[in-house]
DNA sequence: CTGATAAAGATGTATATGCATGTATCTTTG
DNA sequence: CAAAGATACATGCATATACATCTTTATCAG
């Protein structure tokens, strides 16, 4: 017969993931009705903090490959949310929320709010300010693999 | 000019995405040298200590949606490292590990045990912790949404 | 028992993610 | 300055992930 007990994982990469995995979908489910996902309004989110961030800047803070930033950014930009120049040096890309980016993340901050409040309160203050700082962590203080 | 100074996501989903992000990059990178990634990993290692679960308590247990699982086990199925039978009900799945999954398991471990070691250090103890319970912590705390 | 409903998993479709590699641009070295 | 190397982004490919929906099987109401 199949185990009944609580198989911990012993793993952080796992527990992590599994995490991310319901905190994700807890958000997502929140922010159904406005048909944004929680990757795409972060993605607003930070250029609404951040105007004119460099591709690669960006990637750097959320802590993702920079050409992973290319498709999910792609992804924005058909359907106009989003403006990019060339910078000084030319390799680098600028990007910048378009007045219908800025109008949809408007739009979509009182849902994402709702879903913050109610993490919060299910967690508590203390793992609430654990989460919070979970990218903190992890920021620059992985050994290179090898 | 764009900013430099550190742009502080305020959302507990893009924190925890972003430090899964940034741990399964370098479980990956310590494991690339045995061609497993560490999602893959975990699974081998669930089923090495669950055998005989069924496909949705599988599910249940990384916080994963049940058919996110039928195709990442497919994989490792073409891998010849699974083995499946139905339960007595015939809509069930039990997973259990072929000999030669077993094998690669424990053809991976060390690789794994590595990563754990050197993310243990440099995290400390007191923030090991918190991550091995991140999974724990949001463990059917969270409501429905809506 | 039969029809209605629920549960488990498979499949279609869409997004998210990373690495290897390619291309354009910049920087460094002689 | 020209060649060599480095950097930023795009693209090809593979995996990870979820939801809606479909099929199969079980359970429940009568």
């Amino acid at each position: 017969m199949p185990s009944m007990e609580v198989v911990r994982l012993p793993c952080a990469c796992a527990n992590l993931r599994r995490a991310a995995r319901v905190v994700t979908q807890f958000y997502d489910g929140v922010l159904r009705p406005t048909r944004l996902r929680v990757t795409q309004f972060t993605l607003l989110q930070a250029l609404n903090r951040a105007p004119g961030i460099y591709q690669s800047r960006l990637a750097e803070l959320l802590g993702m490959d920079s050409t992973t930033l290319t498709r999910t950014l792609a992804s924005l930009d058909r359907k106009r949310w989003l403006r990019s120049t060339k910078a000084a040096d030319r390799r680098k890309l600028q990007l910048f929320l378009s007045p219908a980016g800025l109008r949809e993340y408007k739009r979509v901050v009182p849902r994402w709010q709702s879903a913050q409040r109610r993490l919060r309160r299910a967690l508590g203050e203390a793992n609430w300010n654990r989460v919070l700082n979970a990218a903190v962590l992890t920021a620059g203080v992985l050994p290179k693999p090898d």
